[in-house]
DNA sequence: CTGAATCCTTAGTGATACTG
DNA sequence: CAGTATCACTAAGGATTCAG
């Protein structure tokens, strides 16, 4: 037996609430709204393609290395650096993630990639004008974390401090 | 029998080869290393801290969510909203993701949630200070992609098929 | 040196059902 | 309404080994 104490809207605070719903859809270009709203799904049509570009390419920068790699290479001289260079900038990152983390970043235009037929094999990477042109972008970001970070540092240990659940973070 | 064939250095190129080594660290600051470089462990010290800020802020904002919620909500009057809203901006997250990921940006201090001790419960969210701090680099990202979107497309496809591999990406 | 191939572990995510 | 709890699945990532 459920009883309705929790149905779909109590007499006294029906539909609309004290914060309003506001229909401000019609506010905003509907070309954001591909982006951030409702039809985001992230299945692949049948290209291929990922259908909500802005999760898919967030989640790209979001993953382990690509945003270090692509500072890493930004620090090089001329954007430019082989393979055993980008390895040494970053020993934690395991040689198979290097790899693939490379093969994503020219897959998309990030940065080219040009191998060399000697004997001991010599491969070099290079941000492409796209992968410069997300340097600006992606240094604020970086910046802002630097400034925040603290802050943030701050706010989990007080929020953990007033929530002392076992374990934190999703899951 | 390993041929010494790839030994570390060939003798005609030694060292420091066509591309310079460039030691260019001296010419960054070594508070940015803090972020790119070397030390950047994963590991989480003995207060649960994660060692490599970047790297941690942006997995979360590459996680699924998190910035597509911070958009939807500072589309929000009063960049506020409540449980439901939420959950009807984004169809497609389920509730147990859409409370774990408000409950992160509550831990570090992006959003704030406000309960209201009523017969059906009320919950709402709001950016904080902090979390519309935000906005503008994310927006710089975003603006970004969305700029860059189909020369990406256009680079994958182009990519796919000079490499014609049964499955591209990583694995 | 620069990868590719394998194997394996686990973190992220979704579906579903239950609760105050 | 706003969550929690479980279970199950997948994909990301690491370690290691093999190869041109």
């Amino acid at each position: 037996m459920k009883l309705d104490t929790y149905s779909q809207s109590t007499p006294e605070v029906a539909e609309t609430n004290t914060i309003n719903t506001a229909k401000t859809a019609t506010t905003e270009q509907s070309g954001k709204d591909f982006f951030v709203q409702n039809t985001c799904k992230d299945k692949k049509d049948s290209e291929g393609h990922g259908v909500c570009p802005l999760r898919e390419l967030l989640s790209r920068l979001g993953d382990k290395w690509s945003v270090l790699l692509i500072l890493t290479l930004a620090r090089m001289p001329g954007e430019r650096a082989r393979f055993s260079e980008l390895k040494r900038s970053l020993p934690d990152i395991s040689q198979r993630m290097l790899t693939a983390t490379l093969r994503n970043l020219e897959r998309d235009g990030l940065i080219s990639r040009e191998m060399f037929a000697e004997v001991p094999p010599r491969v070099e990477y290079q941000l492409t004008e796209l992968g410069v042109s997300i340097l600006n972008p992606m240094r604020e970001i970086v910046t802002w974390i630097e400034g925040n970070w603290t802050t943030i540092i701050t706010s989990r240990e007080t929020f953990d401090k007033k929530n002392p659940k076992e374990e934190n973070g999703l899951q």
